[in-house]
DNA sequence: TAACGTTACAAG
DNA sequence: TTGTAACGTTAC
């Protein structure tokens, strides 16, 4: 057999070393060492024997073959967690086509900056006579170093290692030359940040029946060691969190893990804190404002089964449990759970996958699961489990729809319909609480002239700038910032101002109507600062305020125990995206917002203002039915061949040259039409992308529609070498997203 | 000149 | 992160 030879990378977590270092296969593991083997090598000058993990197999030597060393054997350990996590890399690249290292980045630490913050410190391993000594003797010799570090031994017996090394000017040699000859020793104590500061409690609720049967099906099949993937769909308010919370602790018995996956740290701070109570020391939680420092702590104390659980965004997902038990994916129709940077990869997909080969189960939870989820239970992928009544029998709120056009046929224009204003007013006088949820999900407000219509765009995109406070423009996708106009740039009119609606907008318009009332606002503006989520949540919770104003993050799962009115202006904005997901989005999004109303004993009042009263997104949510919802739109999802009846690769081209990545566009759409079989592939495009220009940068956009994902691959790689022996691509960017989220 | 002390560098 | 080569320093 050829000389063969493998890429490994070294298990040091240092930045210098995120690199693959290849190593000669000696022949007697040939036949058994594969791709994420783990591997004992020769590392360094001193070839210290240390663990390596293969990512690439070949038969060509990258550099001299003389230089090259040999591994020494095959761990014989059982199979290391970041054996199995570089697995699932392994499967991440092939399943987004992105490259193994970027994979790899993403479900290994090893790239951060940061080390171990680890406390040395050095003390004396002889007695102090000893050490006397011996100073004298250092001090004859003139061995400056040792001398200064022995005297400053003899007055404190515990020299913290920071400190020698820094104001003590010793360097790590002198010290290892001292600890050699057993004259002082060093000790190492590890400090992990904790980034949380929770209380234990021990509070217990009781689940109700339909609770308890859903925890003893799952929990008897765990028994069975029957893994499977549950999808849970319960409606808003039915105490999801709490059998969450029952499933892992049936987990933890058996000395296994579990992983709790939500959509944003941020914006679930409820969930988060429940779990914290219930288990104290034993989360874990990873989020985006976490210092790398921080998420490193982390991921050690998980490694060493300090942490039992982890929760936390998509990156939660990775945290390296030996024996993971359980993955919970909590709404698990949002969006964020798909990444949106290469590898472009859904956190549920990944989930099921991880799960798989850990023997674990997955339980997805939504009070309005994404269209594909459900139809994966309908067609037996997944186990179904709802519930169908809340917590103590609370009652569903009632939503009432408000058709706008008449409110404007009768003369009232402002934001406010009749009867919303009469409702708020009713709560303030009852002193309960009010949340005013505005959505403008991929709407905001802009300037543009009455006269002649022209809307100001931002100069390097092809987006409107969006109005801010103090007359300040703002570009959302290149930062651009300019002043607002006095007068139209194109016609010279007066009659310029802003347009949409925008929650600083909303405040002030219920400031004037309602002036003894107490308002907070939750918006990009207010949330800025570390912690301002909770600060203006915990607020209105403690009821410091009457009423909150919000887009999308007053809508996800907290529990306001006195809120009992719940508004929606502008209901139908996100059904008009170009995207075949809008009305999924609307639906859930209305449903989720009212679910908010009437989470204690008191009832439940919704009222959503609307221009199109008649839409099914918005029918279906208002009588807070999502089956009817669901078999609607999964009719025409089959109708139209949309996933999940099919699978869809979009392919953008991003260049500075607007004409020609317009006409590499639409090469490349017909090179791929004449290489293709019609009937396995749908070309659609090319097209100019949603936002045509970000950045001076041109974007182009074609999707490609397939029965079977495996195409789509297929595909991708014959596209990927067309691109590379193609010179006229060049200076052209190729991004692949499979099954996007959000249309381009 | 032998031993210590420091620095820079590279790891297959 | 860790080992080492190379060079600089110091006492005898």
């Amino acid at each position: 057999m050829a000389q063969r030879f493998a890429d490994i990378i070294v298990d040091v977590l240092h930045q210098d070393l995120n690199k693959t270092f290849q190593y000669i296969i000696p022949e007697s593991i040939q036949d058994d060492i594969k791709i994420g083997s783990s591997v004992h090598i020769p590392f360094g000058k001193g070839n210290k024997n240390i663990r390596g993990f293969v990512i690439n197999i070949t038969n060509e030597p990258q550099i001299d073959p003389s230089k090259l060393k040999a591994i020494i054997q095959l761990s014989q350990k059982e199979v290391g967690i970041e054996e199995q996590l570089i697995q699932l890399a392994i499967w991440i690249s092939k399943k987004y086509g992105s490259t193994l290292i970027s994979a790899l980045k993403t479900v290994l630490p090893i790239q951060q900056k940061v080390k171990h913050q680890n406390n040395k410190y050095i003390n004396l391993r002889v007695s102090k006579e000893e050490a006397s000594k011996k100073l004298i003797e250092y001090k004859n010799k003139k061995y400056v170093a040792m001398a200064r570090l022995l005297e400053h031994l003899l007055e404190n017996d515990v020299l913290e290692h920071k400190f020698v090394s820094n104001q003590l000017k010793i360097s790590r040699q002198t010290i290892e030359r001292l600890e050699q000859q057993e004259i002082i020793q060093t000790t190492t104590e590890k400090i992990y940040r904790k980034p949380h500061k929770f209380e234990k409690n021990n509070r217990l609720t009781v689940p109700t029946t339909q609770q308890n049967h859903i925890i003893d099906t799952v929990i008897e099949n765990m028994q069975k060691n029957m893994q499977k993937t549950y999808l849970l769909h319960g409606i808003t308010g039915s105490g999801k969190t709490e059998i969450y919370i029952r499933l892992i602790e049936n987990v933890l018995k058996d000395h296994k893990q579990g992983i709790v996956l939500i959509p944003e740290i941020s914006l679930t701070h409820q969930t988060v804190k429940r779990f914290y109570e219930r288990f104290g020391s034993k989360v874990g939680v990873i989020h985006s404002r976490l210092s790398q420092g921080e998420r490193y702590d982390q991921y050690i104390q998980a490694k060493n089964g300090e942490i039992q659980i982890m929760v936390g965004p998509r990156s939660a997902l990775f945290a390296p449990f030996n024996n993971l038990g359980i993955i919970i994916i909590d709404e698990e129709h949002e969006s964020t759970y798909k990444s949106d940077t290469t590898p472009k990869y859904h956190a549920r997909e990944v989930a099921i996958k991880r799960a798989e080969m850990s023997k674990a189960s997955v339980v997805l939870g939504s009070a309005t699961p994404s269209i594909e989820s459900y139809y994966n239970a309908m067609k037996g992928h997944y186990h179904l489990l709802e519930i169908n009544e809340r917590i103590e029998n609370r009652p569903l709120p009632q939503v009432t729809i408000i058709d706008m056009r008449e409110e404007l046929e009768q003369g009232n224009k402002t934001m406010l319909s009749e009867q919303l204003h009469r409702s708020i007013e009713e709560r303030l006088q009852k002193k309960e609480q009010i949340i005013i949820f505005i959505n403008r999900r991929g709407y905001s407000r802009f300037v543009s002239c009455r006269q002649c219509g022209f809307v100001l765009k931002c100069n390097h995109c092809d987006v409107a700038y969006t109005y801010h406070n103090n007359h300040k423009l703002i570009c959302h996708y290149c930062g651009d910032e300019t002043v607002s106009p006095k007068v139209c740039p194109s016609c010279q009119s007066k009659y310029i101002k802003q347009f949409g609606i925008g929650t600083q907008q909303v405040e002030a318009y219920l400031n004037k109507t309602f002036p003894n009332s107490k308002i907070l606002r939750m918006d990009m503006d207010t949330t800025t600062k570390k912690n301002s989520y909770e600060k203006i949540l915990t607020g209105f919770y403690n009821q410091e305020a009457d009423i909150l104003i919000g887009t999308q993050m007053v809508a996800k799962g907290h529990d306001f125990p006195n809120v009992t009115l719940v508004g929606v202006l502008a209901a139908d904005l996100s059904l008009y995206m170009n995207d075949f997901r809008a009305n999924e989005r609307t639906f859930s999004l209305l449903t989720q917002v009212a679910g908010r109303a009437g989470r204690a004993e008191k009832a439940g009042e919704v009222l959503v203002q609307t221009y199109s009263p008649d839409h099914y997104s918005i029918g279906y949510a208002q009588k807070q039915d999502y089956k009817g919802f669901y078999n609607e739109e999964i009719a025409f999802r089959e109708l139209m061949g949309y996933p999940p009846f099919s699978n869809i690769m979009a392919l953008l081209l991003v260049s500075k040259d607007e004409k020609e990545v317009i006409k590499q566009s639409y090469d490349l759409a017909n090179t791929i039409k004449k290489v293709v079989d019609a009937n396995d592939y749908d070309v659609i495009g090319p097209s100019p992308a949603f936002i045509s220009k970000i950045n001076n940068l041109y974007r182009q956009v074609i999707y490609i529609k397939s029965k079977e994902y495996n195409y789509l691959l297929r595909l991708k790689k014959y596209i990927d070498t067309h691109f590379k022996n193609n010179s006229q691509y060049n200076n052209t960017n190729i991004q692949f997203d499979y099954n996007p989220l959000f249309s381009y």
